[in-house]
DNA sequence: ATTACTAATATACGAGTAC
DNA sequence: TGTACTCGTATATTAGTAA
């Protein structure tokens, strides 16, 4: 019936068993969880196995109080449900894994247009080195990149030169988590192609990220994207 | 592995789901769940049964939305979670359920004793009506209620007089949760004693409770109890 | 009353398979 | 590639029992 674990430590702490040593017997225990009486018992027993709760058994009932650890792990479960209910109000990030890939020599080429220097400058503050920063995503990564898709971003508007057409993009701030990598203005253009790979990010920076940063092909990168 | 349904829910507002399609794979999400695809399989199309989720099958993968059942339930825990880490410091509330008793008369002799009636004036603000609704707590209250002893409430001292000594109680203020209870300014007192039973509580008020909301024994009432 | 076994049964999981 | 079966096995649950 129950959903185990957690839930019975979440119960636990909503009894007050976070605070002060919470008198309970497994029978009344059971009822809150609405299970048997010995499942109630046994998962008592497995959060004290695992460290989650320290219990002191007496004679009508047992004295239950969370420990620091089990505080740790209801917290990055509450933490989740934040990212899950404030993320929606704006202020908000995600970090994607890949590994550094070489393009075609493409973003070297495109990212040094005109139209679109213009716009970098204007609307995200720097005139990017003339090349981009490629990321093959991770497994996890490519879906956790599909939250981009939601997001408006930063528009780089379309414009027509040298006789074509050069296309649409949304931009996202983002930072490189690695030492030396502070304060480093990055940003992640996602070109606003039908067909664009959803397994990739281009990375752009005023400053030449592969060689700043001593980057070869295969390194794995961790970037934080804002989505606001 | 995993923690089952609502896990499986969560992660998929974490990856953005609430806020629109998902598209996504069972592999996939059989990654971010860390269990096998056929699992993560079995558990959209639960989701998808109990109305949490809605999907739409493509042939490369599966469109994911969370309903606004989904989302409820998710704010649900979400709330669970406040009340832990939020109740730590300071407005929180119990609400608890019983059913209405006669006590044995001793309220009424004891709450119009001067040595308190000066008190409850002076700390609650109102005198009492000479008389005490108790309420024989249902058997998940019973617990509920524990969280009481942890808290310091409102002291009321003990005294002497008549040759004896009354003993001293704590007090919280509480609202009766029910139509045409607005406003009426009530609280539970629980007396020191250290044999006191702890399924019952006695709710004092500046109106006759009884009379006012014509209860009778065995009535059920739903009270919120106030911490702070 | 408790907690916590044991053993029978119910449920959940995942490899293999179909489409 | 996908989704979603089946089916053998692992895990979870609970009635009964012991202490």
């Amino acid at each position: 019936m129950g959903e185990g674990k957690t839930a019975a430590l979440r119960k636990l702490a909503l009894l007050g068993a976070m605070e002060r040593p919470l008198k309970i017997s497994s029978a009344e225990f059971a009822k809150v969880l609405e299970t048997s009486m010995q499942t109630a018992s046994r998962r008592l027993q497995e959060l004290e196995r695992e460290g989650l709760i320290r219990r002191d058994i007496v004679a009508d009932g047992q004295w239950i109080v969370v420990t620091e650890k089990g505080i740790d792990l209801l917290k990055s479960e509450f933490e989740e449900y934040q990212r899950i209910f404030s993320g929606m109000e704006g202020n908000e990030s995600v970090e994607l894994v890949g590994s550094v890939v070489s393009g075609l020599g493409e973003g070297r080429y495109y990212v040094s247009r005109e139209g679109y220097v213009r716009q970098f400058r204007e609307k995200l503050g720097f005139v990017p080195y003339p090349g981009t920063l490629n990321l093959l995503l991770r497994d996890g990564s490519v879906v956790l990149r599909r939250r981009l898709d939601a997001r408006s971003g930063i528009k780089i508007e379309s414009f027509t030169a040298e006789g074509r057409t050069f296309g649409g993009s949304k931009c996202f701030f983002c930072e490189i988590l690695r030492d030396g990598c502070d304060g480093v203005q990055c940003a992640v253009v996602i070109p606003e192609r039908t067909h664009y790979p959803d397994n990739v990010v281009e990375i752009i920076s005023p400053v030449n990220l592969r060689e700043k940063l001593g980057l070869e092909d295969g390194d794995e990168l961790r970037v934080k994207i804002m989505l606001s």
